[in-house]
DNA sequence: GTGGTCTAGACCACT
DNA sequence: GTGGTCTAGACCACA
């Protein structure tokens, strides 16, 4: 499991620790039943407060990436490919939806923001 | 001057009021030399605070879409076609680089996010 | 007689036309006993205000660089060469030391000033 | 960190402010990483506004002399030497040309100001 | 009338 | 606790 934080934005740490892990759940990094490091670990390592950490494994939880064993620790839940591929297309939907209102107010085509997007790809 | 203040996401309000001001201007929906509203007039009229307007007329002074005259009041900034688009496009490419980290880490190929574009928009 | 607007700065208008006529006058460009144009007229022609004009020749007047008499008009007041170097240097060494503070905390010594000067003049 | 209020002048309180933090980061007086105490507390100790405080930091941040973390502090930034004398070189130099102008209108020679300079420094 | 600054509160999200 | 945002007043200088 690999968390990089790097704070050039104003992205919340509990999101961005929230985002790397589902990105790594769905591309299949992170197995299934795969047991994640305690929240402390984690905590330390990154030197992030504990509670930020937990913040980030409760949305996990909630969102169906992971699943806790009280007493033991936290796994990956087990999803199927489809599954998987279906949570990809709705984080990259959603994400993208967010900028489709500027862009139409700005009055640029379809056609416009996919030239943006082979250009920065 | 059309202003719509929708408060449904988490955007704080002189940047709503700031975006739809520059796309504005960036349209040509506000032509060149034209005199905003004085700033306590739209303030009341969305009721707004006043320091939330000022805010954002800050910032469009600083980005250079308008300028101000104390005591009289501000005005749409000179702009050529060429720098209007400019703006349109950094305007544009900025929004989609913050959302292209994400697209990258799932995985998801430039023909994915172009299609998803094409549902969407 | 000249006054340029060019309202880039912060600088209130009113100053701006009373630093304009006093460097002419300082300058020997406005002779003594030159009668200056009708306050209207130079308001007129400006685009400004009547009372921010006024503002000014009230400054003039009150610092010496002219003089009115009341239903004719408004006159440079005579001035020897000594006077007005004086006046040159005071207003010069009045704009400088304002900036000397920020020199002095920012340790830059009195040769970085000189040749920042040299620089820019 | 060391802030003196004295406002005998004009300029605006979060300009001052501004200007004493900006110099004291360039002259190295506040190291890199640093954390700077907390707005409410520079607030209370200086007896100034929340606000006021918040803007100078504001503009602190956008000039990339700070950066800020939400819910923890705001930090110096990492200038190098290279860096820092470049801001020292452009204050400076922004400062001074706003004097140049009426200096040539007074056709004072460089000469000239070079020695008002010598006098009062 | 305008913008420029400032105050003294407040609530929220984040750490 | 921190910063981020916002409100509802106020006074001033400028036009």
């Amino acid at each position: 499991m690999n968390i990089i934080i790097t704070n050039n934005t104003n992205q919340p740490l509990y999101e961005i620790v929230y985002e790397q892990i589902t990105t790594q759940i769905i591309t299949g990094k992170l197995p299934a039943q795969f047991c994640l490091p305690s929240i402390r670990g984690v905590a330390l390592e990154l030197s992030i407060s504990v509670i930020t950490i937990k913040k980030a494994w409760e949305m996990l939880e909630r969102q169906g990436f992971i699943y806790t064993i009280a007493g033991k620790g936290c796994y990956v839940a087990t999803l199927t490919a489809d599954e998987r591929n279906n949570k990809r297309i709705e984080l990259a939907t959603a994400k993208i939806s967010s900028s489709i209102g500027l862009m139409k107010s700005l009055e640029l085509s379809k056609a416009d923001i996919i030239s943006i997007i082979k250009d920065i790809y």
